[in-house]
DNA sequence: GACAAATGATACTAGTATGGTATCATTATA
DNA sequence: TATAATGATACCATACTAGTATCATTTGTC
């Protein structure tokens, strides 16, 4: 049971690295050496950070990523929703028949809730706060 | 993105069921009547929640399960964990190597403080809460 | 004792998600 | 024009999800 994948988990170190030096122009080259990713799998999650407008991204010799947005803009719940998919995916289960004795509504509310608080959570993370000392 | 599979919500569902009468047998012929759930998977679900001592079974003819402890000892937590695995297993990942200029343990501190606080609003949820009017 | 009704144990399976790899095309700069 | 970068896409092995299927064993009832 876990809560962050690896490609999350990647993309969160990816943009603290190109964010912790904002300015600079990075590579899918220089960015695999300092984290010890896949070069191939890395290039995929730049790519979907870039399509999905938090990164920008430059093609040709002398190109790379850089950040969109500025990184107190970016929230960990963006990036987990970008490769786990919507937080909030529970209709298709806890809403069947039920035991007529039992209130079930009871058990949606409270899941609810914590994925609510967890959402919440993963919001107030950004990227700047991961950068600074 | 979801925090509960379906093994696990049927599991909890099929609890409040023999939870909410306490002191009858039942079997799982009679629970999937009222659960909508595929016989042979509540089967197994029931089976596993046998091995885990949170129910108690009995063989033969007018068999079927009962609790073993008091509906408000088992919580959520344990039922999750049982078929999801630990909460807390992110070790593999969140430990590499990472960005010189970043400091990522800033960053596990603060998934494990998330997933903490979730572990322990599972925990507060027992089935006892979820038959309560 | 035979039958029926229950669980025990275990193996199998289709579909999807995870964690990647591989290739070819395109762009831009030196 | 060679080279170094990304773009787009297809592929792949493995694990997990959500079950199904089967045979064995136990136990109450006729």
């Amino acid at each position: 049971m876990k809560l962050i994948t690896r490609d999350s988990d990647y993309a969160i170190r990816a943009l603290t690295c190109i964010a912790a030096d904002k300015d600079k122009i990075h590579t899918v080259t220089e960015l695999t050496k300092n984290l010890d990713i896949p070069k191939p799998f890395l290039r995929k999650i730049l790519q979907t950070l870039n399509h999905k407008g938090i990164l920008q991204s430059h093609k040709g010799r002398g190109g790379g990523f850089v950040l969109e947005a500025a990184p107190s803009k970016i929230n960990l719940l963006d990036i987990v929703e970008t490769f786990q998919g919507l937080f909030h995916l529970d209709e298709h289960i806890l809403k069947k028949k039920v035991c007529p004795r039992v209130n079930t509504c009871v058990l949606k509310k409270k899941i609810d809730k914590i994925e609510k608080s967890v959402a919440k959570d993963l919001k107030s993370i950004t990227i700047a706060s991961l950068i600074e000392k």
